[in-house]
DNA sequence: CACGCTTATGTCGTGCACGATGCAAATATA
DNA sequence: TATATTTGCATCGTGCACGACATAAGCGTG
């Protein structure tokens, strides 16, 4: 009865899995042009939307963990894309600013997410499926993100 | 014009990104209980239903590749889950079976997934969201890895 | 049979993810 | 004003992922 359960082609968390790594692989040729890995890319996006803010701020858009975020910075920061500096306000927070670099890597990117879209949104997958997609995704960060939270206050 | 589309949140790659990673932390409790990986529980989930077979067909199974599965193995045959055998007939084949104690997680796995879709389906996210997301996903498999092998055939 | 090509697996280096832990600055509390 | 607690960031160790490359076994063709 369960039995079936356990195969994967019922479980709905391997595809999840499976689309996230096979997407950031599409991404891969696109942002090979601008030097960068896809984490990067995001970090990047978060930038070049706000410029000048904490690690903390960035990991909180990402859903990622200082303890990634960190090293992922300092490779960024080597890489001249940004620069990390300590607030006089309040010593333990390091700002992340964009250099010119790393703002300027915006105008290369613009395109990449048409391009991408032209790619994944064929004859096989239509435009509204993606939106629903989206939609359901985003239920599904807010229920999990919550239930992470409460399971972290709770011990 | 163009810019609204570098925004986190007009991106559909982010949400996958996001869930894979959130999906994979809502199975950890549940897996450490088998002393396992996500990674390890989906390569047993291929053996559960099909034992003694090559790392190729594991790794076609899972869309993923040998230098990611090789390793991988190997340390499932130190936690004396896998055996790994070199086939007699074709020496370059390694055949990967089920230890006692690999079969017998199974039992432990069982519930595995009921319990997992009871924390994810609650009021926020429906069964038929569920359903449909894991239809567009397995859509855009399809589209993803064709699109991978024309790319790695045209080279 | 020799020689080139393909196939199956593996190694190496790099970059995430993340739990556990550390540490110093800021803040709350006695 | 001491001391405890919280907060922000970082380090460490382990386990994926994956591109590039290595190697040995099998296969095909002359």
């Amino acid at each position: 009865m369960k039995e079936e359960k356990l195969l994967l082609s019922s479980q709905i968390c391997f595809p999840i899995y499976s689309v996230s790594r096979l997407l950031t692989k599409a991404y891969k040729p696109h942002l090979e042009d601008l030097g960068i890995t896809y984490p990067q890319y995001l970090v990047l996006m978060v930038l070049w939307e706000n410029d000048k803010v904490s690690v903390n701020q960035i990991t909180e858009k990402l859903l990622l963990n200082t303890n990634t975020m960190s090293p992922l910075l300092k490779r960024m920061e080597k890489m001249d894309l940004v620069n990390r500096v300590r607030s006089k306000e309040d010593e333990r927070i390091v700002i992340i600013a964009l250099t010119d670099k790393g703002r300027e890597l915006k105008t290369k990117a613009l395109p990449i997410p048409d391009r991408l879209f032209d790619e994944i949104v064929t004859d096989k997958v239509e435009i509204d499926d993606m939106l629903k997609l989206k939609d359901t995704l985003c239920q599904l960060i807010t229920v999990l993100t919550v239930k992470n939270e409460v399971s972290v206050r709770s011990e």
